[in-house]
Order: C-alpha cells, then structure tokens, then sequence
DNA sequence: GCCGTTTTCGGCCCGACTGTTTTCAGTCG
C-alpha cells in the first residue's frame, strides 16, 4: 500500500495550519504549504521517487528538512513531528479557523485565553459574552461568529461549483453590471479565467471611473443573497446556491496589471511579482512600477514584457512550469476550440441518447464539423439498451444509407463497448471490424485493485480488434465519484506501444482526462481525442469545456486526433 | 523551512476591508 501524493500534501498542510495557530514563523509554515502544493501537481509518486532512491530535494520548494520528512512520511505512512504538534495544539482547533473571520491567531488566541477547543465551546462563550472580553475582539466579531455557526451549522462547507454551473450564474451578472454606470469593461478572472474544472468562487474585475457606483448595483442584484463586504474598490457578495462574488474595480489604465493579478492562480502571480523584485520592480494590482515610476499595466503582455516573458495564457497559470517554460521559449501552443474537425463519441436514441442518428450528423454539421463518429452503448449496459451485434448491424447499414445522402459530411461507425472485467470486450470482433473505431469504457466493477483494474484496460485496448479510443480513462464524476484506482502511467505505456488514443471526455462533470494527467500524455507522446459523448444534439457544445481541459493539460493541437479533417483521420483509423 | 545571474544569511508578494483601535492587527484573496 504505497502512499498517494496527495495525502503526503495532506499532512503538510495539516501541519501548517497547527505551526500556524501556534504562532510560529510565517514563512516556515508558508514552506510546508508550498511543498504541499508542490507534491499534490506532481506527475511522479513520491512514494516511487524514494524508493527509487531520488534526490527529492532538488524538486522546487523542498530542502534537505522537507525531503527527510517525505522519506519518512513514504515509509511509516506517518509524519512523527505531526503527531508531537497534535499534543500540543488540539486539532479541533482546525475547525475554528474554518469558519469565517477566524483565522489562526484569533484562534489560538480563543484556545490560550478561554481554553477554547471546539465550535461548542466557542458557541457557549460567544453566548455567554466571555468573548468579547478578550484583546482585539469586540462585541461585532461576537456577534459575527455566532451567526457563522449558526449558518449550516458553522462548518464553513468547502464548495466547489463545476465550471459549467459557475458559467450559467456568472454570465448574467456580467452582463447586469456592464450596465453599471461609468464601467468600461467586465471581465471574469480567477480560476474561471483559467477554465479549472471547478470554481471555488467567481473573481470579477471591472474597470471603471466609479467604482462606488459599481459596488451599489452588486449589492442592488436580485441573487445577491448576503453582502460580506462592501468598499469603493472591492466587494464580496454571496449569490443563491452559494457562490460566492468577489468584484474589484479599477481605472481602465490599470486593466492588465489588475487582470493579471485577479486571474491567479495565486502561486504564478506570486512568481511574477517574485520576477518583478529580483529586477528592481514593484509589481501590483495598479501597474508595475520602478521606484515611484509606473512603467506598465494597460495590458498583460506588458507586465509580462516587464519580467522579460512573453503572455502566458490564462489556462496555463497555475506555476506548473509554464514559467520556466516561457523563459525558455518553450511554451506551447495550445489547441482551439476551431481547431477541432468533428466530434468522436456521441449517443442517439439508439441507446441512452436523445435524439435520432440523422438529427445528430446534421446538428454536428451544423457546428462546422466534417464527420461524428456514433458510438452508442453496447449490450452490456441493459438498462442503457445497449446494442447487441444485431442492433449494431442494422445500425450500420443505416449509417452507410445516410452518409450517402449528407453531401461529404461523414458519420464513422462506431461503438462505445464495455470493458468486461477480464478486459475482453463485450461484443463479438467480427463485428468490431466492421467499425470505423471503438471507444472502449470502463461502466462497471469500479473498485477492483489498482494492478487488476490496470491489467483489465490494458488488455482490452491491447486487444481491440480496430481502431481505439480509451473513454473517460478514470470514469470520476466530479465531486461526486472518485477516479477508479488504475495505473495511468501504464495505460499510457500501453496506449503508445498500441495505438491507442486517450480520451479527454468534455461532459463538464467528467472531464477526464484531467489537465495533470493531460500534461502527462503529452509528456508520453500519447494523443487524445476531446469529445462530447453527447446524449443530445445540445450535448455537442460541451465541446468548449473539453477543450479548456486540454488546454490546461499543455495540449496542442498535434495532440489532438480530432484536429485533423476528414482525410487524414481516415488514414489515421486505418493505421 | 527554502533559497541565491546581487546573497550560504537575511530575506521571503502585495493590497483592501473590517473591527478595534486612535495607528493597526487580523483576515482574506
């Protein structure tokens, strides 16, 4: 049982946030945060890294302490310095600094003063008024934190909203406050910007000659439910469902320093700004500036040019690398979304789709496509209807009947087939052949062993009769299933040695791949193929979704199968 | 605790809003 990256960053953090309440130095807990960022976006395992014996300490933000500590953590499962700190600082504490306004000094502060450990016996003091005796509280923040724990019973809920979601609340409200007098532009930055698979909160930046007059009409919108804070520049509301906004207003001359700075992801603004000092530069919200002297800010690519780099995109700012890469000049080119020549998996009524085959190749021709492949479900899937090799036969007569009629638009023959348990797959090869391709999917018997489930999708796409796409390669739902436990880096292995072609689903509650693993197949030489698998002629246009996952994956459009046009695809599925 | 095209020691990104204060600490992004 090796460890996973993401628990080793599990600890760290845990272990900052107690140094953290302990009032220890900031930057040394700002160290283990760092390294726990680190760890989690790291493509290699750890645990293999050591036991391969790796120098762990030339990995960016871990020292000789640190790569001890992981050694330690891989091989007894356990950090024993953390276990000491959980003496000393009770870890119900956590929950405290969970809750809004509270951070890790007010916290310690309530544990050493009042021997505050849990939200119940914060509650209790909060009512019995013995909190507002305490230096730098008052009565106001009392008051505030109990109305914290009595909003959903305090625990401030860690939620994410699904980019598509995020997309369906933000573009109204981006459109109402265009119509904010004296605004300019409004853009949303953050990491809806950067197109991440899940929105945390919705960042909205403005440019405007008022930015009070900005700030009202926010407060003034029909699904504001509550307003946290409200000032001329910065406001932070929160709309129904739970999103939470945060709007800053700046003059138009600050645009690109202020968008710079709102579209993060935190630890690459950081970098820029960490650039920007090593070359005498202070660099903010307003512009970048040497001494008193503004020397840039209009646009991104000047406070890029500042630190000597050409414009990353949005998608790529997470600092994974992009920036040695742009120093470099090595960043890639990334696909598009009118790079894309047809769409590789969908549904009809058929099965567990909506609409009619014919419905479905003239909506993707619509879109400006040159083929759909249709691939429906096989038999397996009873309760999706799937298609037996009879069903699939007529299907494919039916196909070569309306491909003669579409005026050059090509509907490919194909299957989303089954991967049994064993990894054969759950229709006969003579029929298979007869296929333009096969997506093979993983629909069942999710919880096999990592080698077993490996082994599984390994032999079924080492031993596809035609053609192969691997669907929906780890089958998570985001925040509601979690990716079955398989060996991606052998599967991408397999995948090279066979032909095979990753996909990167675009269904916006699976896409998945996911960027990390998308990084990884273009590492490997492993192309993908970015669909829609819809299930309706709607369905279609979650092709965008896919393709800003690709793109945060470092994909580009050789990466890409269905960049090609209907020529050289056909050669391709040929092989 | 990490790190070095100024550095192996002394730095470590920068600013808005709130509440508690009379100039600032804490929190947040």
């Amino acid at each position: 049982m090796s460890i996973h990256n993401a628990e080793i960053a599990q600890i760290f953090n845990e272990y900052a946030d107690l140094l953290e309440i302990q009032g220890a130095n900031q930057y040394r807990v700002r160290a283990y945060r760092t390294a726990a960022r680190n760890i989690a976006d790291l493509s290699q395992s750890m645990a293999d890294m050591v036991a391969q014996g790796e120098d762990l300490s030339e990995l960016p933000g871990i020292g000789k302490d640190l790569a001890d500590k992981i050694a330690d953590i891989v091989t007894t499962g356990q950090l024993p310095q953390l276990e000491e700190l959980e003496k000393e600082v009770p870890v119900g504490l956590l929950d405290l600094t969970r809750l809004a306004g509270l951070g890790p000094k007010r916290t310690g502060a309530l544990y050493r003063e009042l021997g505050i450990t849990s939200l119940g016996q914060l509650e209790a003091a909060a009512k019995e008024q013995r909190i507002r005796e305490l230096p730098g509280f008052g009565a106001k923040t009392e008051k505030a934190i109990l109305a914290e724990i009595e909003r959903r019973g305090g625990l401030r809920v860690e939620k994410r909203f699904k980019l598509s979601a995020a997309q369906r609340l933000a573009r109204p409200l981006l459109d109402y406050l265009k119509k904010a007098k004296g605004v300019k532009r409004v853009e949303a930055a953050g990491s809806y910007r950067r197109r991440k698979e899940t929105v945390g909160d919705l960042d909205i930046l403005v440019t405007s000659s008022q930015g009070s007059e900005v700030m009202e009409r926010l407060a003034e919108y029909e699904a504001v439910e509550r307003v946290i804070s409200q000032g001329s520049t910065r406001s932070t509301v929160v709309l129904r469902f739970g999103l939470q906004v945060d709007v800053r207003a700046v003059p138009e001359e600050d645009y690109g320093a202020a968008l710079h700075y709102f579209t993060g992801a935190k630890a690459h603004t950081v970098a820029i700004r960490k650039m920007g000092v090593n070359k005498g530069l202070k660099i903010n919200e307003y512009g970048v500036f040497r001494g008193e002297k503004r020397v840039a800010g209009r646009t991104e690519e000047e406070v890029y040019a500042q630190v000597g780099l050409p414009y990353i995109e949005p998608e790529l700012r997470e600092d994974r690398g992009e920036i040695e890469a742009a120093r470099k000049g090595e960043l890639p080119e990334l696909v598009k979304l009118e790079d894309i020549r047809g769409d590789l998996h969908a549904h009809t009524r058929a099965t567990e789709g909506r609409a009619s085959l014919e419905e479905m190749a003239r909506a993707a021709k619509e879109r400006g496509y040159e083929y759909l492949a249709i691939t429906d479900h096989s038999k397996r899937l009873s309760m999706a209807h799937g298609l037996d090799e009879k069903r699939l036969g007529e299907q494919i007569k039916q196909i070569d009947r309306l491909n003669e009629k579409l005026g050059g638009f090509i509907i490919l023959k194909g299957i989303e087939v089954d991967i049994m348990e064993d990894g054969s797959l759950d229709l006969a090869d003579n029929i298979l052949k007869e296929l333009d391709l096969l997506v093979c999917s993983v629909h069942h018997k999710f919880n096999l062993p990592q080698d077993k489930q490996t082994e599984r999708i390994i032999r079924a796409i080492s031993h596809s009769p035609t053609f192969t796409i691997l669907g929906h390669p780890t089958g998570r739902l985001i925040g509601e299933r979690e990716p079955y436990d398989v060996d991606l880096e052998k599967v991408m292995k397999a995948a090279r040695e066979c032909g095979c072609v990753l996909e990167v689903n675009a269904q916006p509650e699976r896409l998945d791949l996911n960027d990390i693993h998308g990084k990884i197949a273009r590492g490997m030489g492993v192309m993908v193929a970015i669909s829609t698998d819809a299930h309706s002629v709607k369905d279609l246009d979650f092709m965008p979704f896919g393709v800003y996952q690709a793109r945060r994956g470092w994909l580009g459009p050789g990466d890409v199968l269905n960049t090609r046009g209907w020529k050289e695809l056909k050669k391709l599925l040929r092989r």
